[in-house]
DNA sequence: GTCTATAATTTGATAGAC
DNA sequence: GTCTATCAAATTATAGAC
């Protein structure tokens, strides 16, 4: 009797609210944790009532990608208006590591669980052809190769990411070190050019 | 009547019978897929005798991960009698994204899945201390920050395998080219000093 | 050491009433 | 749009015969 005043059935709020469950499980319990009941349960349905919602587990796994992926590339916006192109970086890759500690068991599922689900972030249809990587690339336009640069830099840093989730004991450094190592370690020679380094290496002193 | 002649109740060969099942069952259908009545059915027996041998499914995932942990660590010495320091890292590191790319299932297994997989690796008694990041650092010794150095060329060699097997088709450039990039960016400079590069780095060009 | 049989649980998904 | 009821399958793990 408390339900017949409402009508509206705002299908992608009831959505979100799904979403915000299923989030809620991954995060407390790990993605492997994740089912169709479980869901139910924290979001008060029945477990028949997600189907008219989502086609299936895999379906709000998907979304869920998608969602975090968005939140990420979200916040790497938050930088957009650093001018010096070194300190726009790695404030990025900062705030990408952040985002990457802060929710560890999405970053897994979106990075380290499943190609498919890597994919289903990539190709979300809001994003427009915005990735994680494209970011870097305009943040590193001015090197000297940016798609490259903005590869090798991604890769490093989603390593040191990845590997803090899943090695932490085991790297004595703290995160925000390690980047700034990395960091300080490839941008000077992203800018005097990948590929031309030929002639500088030999000359770096390899003594002990 | 055809198996009355067999006595030596080799139990380590048994072992290895069913962690072989164990690992066609992972390496072909992925990790998820891995049930005890999969790996019974491969290996020939009853579900109910894989536990005179192992307490469980979690225990099998374990030993498969000491054992292609150990394996990956034992490809990683072939370079043992390489002399030059920096060519022997930089063929430590193909190596390594080789065993990555070869056994993809199994070193998302190991890395990727759960920490306490990577742990279960990591703690191997065989090893006795060994690990992928103690060879780096002795292929390093030379440098100037030998842990340090390692870290950083592991954590991004990582990243460059890990993101090859999740995100292969966003990243246009080959691996052996991303890793060869990486290493001669960072190697000069690792052999140069981390830490004591402010010097250097303003005095390097940023223009476009 | 290996088997058969089975308990106990959990899962994704659907049919049909309301 | 949501529910109840249920199917069909898969899973881990154990008890007890041989």
């Amino acid at each position: 009797m408390a339900r017949s005043t409402q009508h509206l059935s705002n299908q992608p709020l009831q959505r979100s609210h799904i979403l915000d469950a299923a989030r809620s499980i991954v995060v407390r319990q790990g993605f492997d944790a994740l089912s169709m009941r479980k869901i139910a349960e924290v979001v008060g349905y029945s477990p028949a009532s997600l189907y008219l919602h989502f086609s299936g587990r895999d379906a709000i796994a998907h979304a869920l990608c998608i969602e975090g992926y968005a939140q990420l590339l979200a916040s790497l916006h938050m930088h957009d208006s650093v001018l010096d192109p070194g300190e726009r970086v790695k404030a990025m890759a900062h705030t990408y590591a952040a985002f990457g500690r802060a929710h560890p068991e999405l970053y897994q599922l979106i990075f380290m669980q499943n190609p498919a689900y890597t994919d289903a972030a990539f190709s979300a249809p809001e994003g427009a052809g915005e990735s994680a990587l494209s970011l870097f690339t305009q943040a590193l336009a001015s090197s000297d190769n940016p798609p490259a640069a903005a590869e090798i830099v991604w890769t490093a840093l989603h390593g040191i990411v990845s590997l803090s989730l899943s090695a932490a004991k085991y790297l004595p450094m703290p995160v925000d070190v390690r980047i700034d190592t990395m960091l300080d370690l490839c941008l000077p020679d992203l800018y005097v050019g990948i590929k031309k380094k030929s002639a500088r290496r030999r000359s770096s002193t390899r003594t002990a």
